[in-house]
DNA sequence: GTCTATAGGCAGATAGAC
DNA sequence: GTCTATCTGCCTATAGAC
């Protein structure tokens, strides 16, 4: 290892600011925090993340690369529609468990606050979700694992806003199954059989 | 009138800072937004609502209380299930239209923020919609109107977090057609045939 | 019930030494 | 790359005059 850590500084910062904004929201948590808990002053975060926007930005995009990876796994691993689904909706359960949102569901509710690059990429991380549930949705069709009308994209759009929805109030119940339920009945009504 | 509009200002102080709340989240308004929009000074507003606490309690009750008497309406007004789980759908579509999120929507994403008795009230607010809900649901299935299996409170508790999510998304693509898009599907599976 | 004035704290951000 | 020190601004909240 010639470089060994030369961003373990920035890695560290981003993996405590995901999870205050996850819990927190955007405009809860601060430089302070994080500062507080890496044990460093707030001027050293400023040189790594020179503004909280670009930090906001740089979160958006890692948590959108991480999920993209995510999903490619899931087609690699399964090959069949209806548990890809499963496995999608258990992305989603890994986070909640951890008294967590999703990080684009929450900058979601923040929207209104949020500088225009966040919001561009909060948006490309729900249709990339999107799109590759289209893809999985289609196919599934086709093989007659999947039951659905309409075009595959209203589904998807569907399935998101359900299960960030579902999130979002399950973790005001403290109820980490009331999720669960509500992805038992979606998934349920797409692949009867299964 | 007799005493006329004595508790006038405190009205449109709530009205003005629930929009506020809709739009930004609770934690990023301040008693300045609300002081700007109605002309007086932030000194002002500790006089109606002494603390920021105190303000949000103040919101969910009346929203809780106007959402409580709309549900009512309706329920006089329609007599069969599936009008009225449309005309429920529209209470939340006209907030949409308006660029806001559902005040308890919103607040459920800044929950871990908030202290606790607007936490209760949040959760208050999505236990009282799931319970008019469920008594709809059970009535139209009985009247082979709506079709579901399990529980009516599960269906219920599917409802209030496909609508929340679907808001939440709609309005960050700014597309309210969005949300319309999967209220149609949701209660078109619910009632195939009407 | 509204005002001026102010307290005390925390926010995001910068300069410059080491 | 981290630090100390500091800036400016906004936050919630209070005291007390009118």
């Amino acid at each position: 290892m010639a470089s060994p850590r030369r961003t373990d500084t920035a890695a560290r910062i981003l993996e405590v600011a995901e999870r205050l904004v996850q819990v927190q929201g955007f405009n809860a948590f601060s430089y302070a925090h994080i500062a507080a808990e890496l044990h460093i002053r707030k001027a050293s975060l400023h040189h790594h993340f020179p503004t909280k926007e670009a930090l906001g930005q740089a979160l958006i995009t890692r948590y959108h690369q991480r999920f993209v990876e995510a999903l490619a796994e899931i087609r690699r691993d399964s090959d069949d529609a209806p548990a890809r689904l499963e496995r999608y909706a258990q992305l989603y359960t890994q986070v909640l468990r951890k008294q967590r949102m999703c990080l684009c569901g929450v900058l979601a509710a923040d929207f209104k606050t949020l500088p225009r690059p966040m919001r561009d990429r909060v948006v490309g991380f729900f249709k990339a979700n999107e799109a590759w549930l289209s893809s999985v949705l289609e196919e599934g069709r086709r093989a007659r694992q999947l039951h659905f009308k309409g075009p595959a994209s209203s589904t998807a759009a569907f399935l998101v806003s359900s299960l960030e929805g579902a999130m979002l109030v399950a973790r005001s119940y403290g109820r980490a199954s009331r999720f669960e339920a509500v992805v038992k009945k979606v998934l349920g009504d797409l692949a009867p059989d299964s």
